[in-house]
DNA sequence: CAGTAG
DNA sequence: AGGCCTTACTG
DNA sequence: GCCT
């Protein structure tokens, strides 16, 4: 019939997405146009429609500042406007958190100045390194556990370190196309050998040109808050750790320093307990609940008996109970497995992180060792080093083969071999599954390695993925974790299950069954089809670190 | 099976 | 009240 | 811990 369908969007926008329903009007002063760029495409991909200009049906105007606000629009036209004027800082929010936030805290009025007040204050904070508890921190990516320690000062330095690469690497981006997948002997992002001198003056310019950045006006807050989460998590409780770890997001994209209780009352992830504790943050400065934690030698002993590589919450606190209160003290007790042994004899080499050039010398040998047993195999280093990071906590190995089955058995002779020329050192865990039946199995070996003529022991991971799932191994070792978290919800509420193995149809039975595990993954060859396949926005690997 | 890891 | 990640190995 |  008529015609009228034109559906020449070449980003299908999602009508039931976050913004669904929202017709937008964007003052494009003072923004960065790549970053204005990237809000158009995820505002029309979440359902928003763009208006280039403030038309009647326009719902909502998104300005950096009331600067900009009236440059573009001037009092007069405002004051008719009846939709909502936010700071762009709610679209970050909305974006990082996967749902709307109130609109309230981001409300951009000429009169109360709220917006203009905490612009001026940008420039001075600058780009200050955001600190990355749990997610943006690379100690491992994945869908993993919440781990970090934004509370150690040795590895304060290191993260501005590489928050301040991933800006410079954003600069070059462009050039660096192909990403992805199967293709041999080439290595994808890595070539980021930026010096000293690019650093700091790529800094200088992200921080005249990018006049909102982080904000992180609330460090107070967000740095006790990394510290519970932290402390929960030692001592087990996962959920209440993710709480907080969830309010922190909530609170670092604030475009204000929380001074009254009103502006966090309807925070998203901010519940009575959180604004008890903020309140005595703000008019305390700490957090009795975390002194006492700190102070208490049990909590204290926990949590540095589970930093040990195989030592989790019960079995850090058996060895507390046994009256073991020193790392020391743990070496004499002979109930510890294999690897708890060797985490704890490493305990220092594997918490000493890894510079980015080390890695980049270890990924190359690693892939001429691979191409030795096995021509046309495929190694990536991901992780934090696909991200782009400075350093990195460990690494993390993806391994294919383009004809989608000698990738069988490679694991064992490449393991073998690289032991051989004293590269893996210690052996955590081996687990083959490729070589048995019908599976779409993935071989994953953990261990410790040293870099060529040296002795400090790095944790390496190992994973061999079929080709057919390769895609979905790469982008969950590539993460971090928060993307990896959104790809699932997206997935999920699209009616697929997504992990690191596939992309797999919701169906039911998928958990009732133990042998059905015939179910197998849509196929995608690379992590673009996967992305575009759910509708999610193309990130580059450095550009995931969310 | 519990505990742990990613 | 109950979900908030899943899967496989170690011992 | 928060949220439904």
């Amino acid at each position: 019939m008529a015609p009228k369908a034109t559906k020449k969007r070449s980003a299908p926008s999602d009508p039931d997405g976050m913004f669904a329903g929202m017709d937008v009007f964007l003052v494009e002063i003072g923004v960065q146009p790549r970053r204005l760029q990237i809000w158009k495409q995820k505002l029309e991909q979440m359902g928003a429609s763009i208006e280039d200009r403030l038309s009647k049906k326009v719902t909502h105007v998104f300005a950096m500042n009331s600067e900009a606000l009236l440059q573009q629009i001037g009092r007069q036209r405002l004051s008719r406007f009846k939709g909502s004027v936010l700071l762009y800082q709610w679209l970050e929010g909305s974006l990082s958190l996967g749902e709307k936030v109130s609109e309230a805290p981001y409300i951009l009025t000429l009169e109360s100045g709220e917006g203009s007040l905490s612009n001026k204050s940008f420039k001075e904070c600058g780009s200050k390194a955001s600190n990355g508890y749990g997610s943006s921190d690379d100690e491992t990516s994945h869908h993993k556990k919440i781990r970090t320690s934004p509370e150690d000062p040795k590895t304060a330095s290191t993260k501005d370190m590489d928050d301040t690469v991933n800006i410079a690497v954003y600069e070059e981006r462009k050039t660096v196309s192909s990403s992805d997948d199967l293709s041999p002997t080439h290595s994808p992002v890595n070539s980021s050998p930026t010096t000293p001198d690019a650093l700091t003056k790529t800094v200088e310019i992200s921080d005249s040109s990018l006049p909102y950045s982080p904000p992180d006006q609330n460090h107070n807050i967000t740095e006790i808050f990394g510290k519970l989460v932290n402390t929960y998590r030692a001592l087990g409780d996962d959920r209440r750790s993710f709480s907080y770890y969830k309010a922190i997001a909530v609170i670092e994209k604030l475009p204000f320093k929380i001074e009254n209780m009103d502006q966090v009352k309807h925070l998203p992830a901010i519940g009575k307990s959180m604004q008890d504790h903020i309140q005595e943050i703000v008019s305390t400065g700490k957090l009795s609940k975390l002194e006492h934690f700190e102070t208490d030698e049990k909590v204290r002993t926990v949590s540095l008996f589970g930093e040990v590589w195989g030592i989790g919450p019960a079995t850090a606190l058996k060895l507390y109970d046994k009256g073991h209160r020193t790392l020391d003290d743990l070496k004499n007790e002979d109930s510890l497995t294999n690897a708890q042994r060797l985490g704890l004899k490493y305990f220092d080499d594997i918490k000493t992180r890894i510079p980015r050039h080390e890695v980049q010398e270890m990924e190359q040998l690693l892939q001429k060792a691979a191409e030795e047993i096995l021509p046309e195999v495929v190694v990536i280093c991901g992780g934090s080093y696909r991200r782009g990071k400075a350093s990195c906590g460990d690494m993390d190995i993806v391994i294919t083969h383009p004809d989608g089955k000698s990738h069988i058995g490679f694991l064992r002779k490449y393991v073998k071999h690289l032991k051989d020329i004293k590269f893996l050192r210690e052996d955590l865990i081996f687990s083959i599954h490729s070589e048995e039946d019908t599976d779409a199995g993935v071989d994953t070996y953990f261990g410790l390695c040293t870099c060529p003529g040296r002795e400090l022991r790095h944790r390496i991971d190992l994973k061999v993925y079929p080709r057919d799932i390769y895609a979905f191994g790469l982008i969950a070792w590539t993460g971090n974790d928060v993307l990896n978290r959104r790809l699932r919800l997206l997935a999920e509420s699209k009616g697929y299950r997504l992990d690191d193995t596939g992309l797999f149809p919701a169906t039911q039975s998928s958990s009732s069954k133990r042998g059905t595990r015939a179910i197998t993954s849509l196929r995608f060859k690379t992590e673009r089809e996967v992305f575009d396949f759910l509708g999610f926005p193309w990130f580059e690997p450095h550009e995931r670190n969310l």
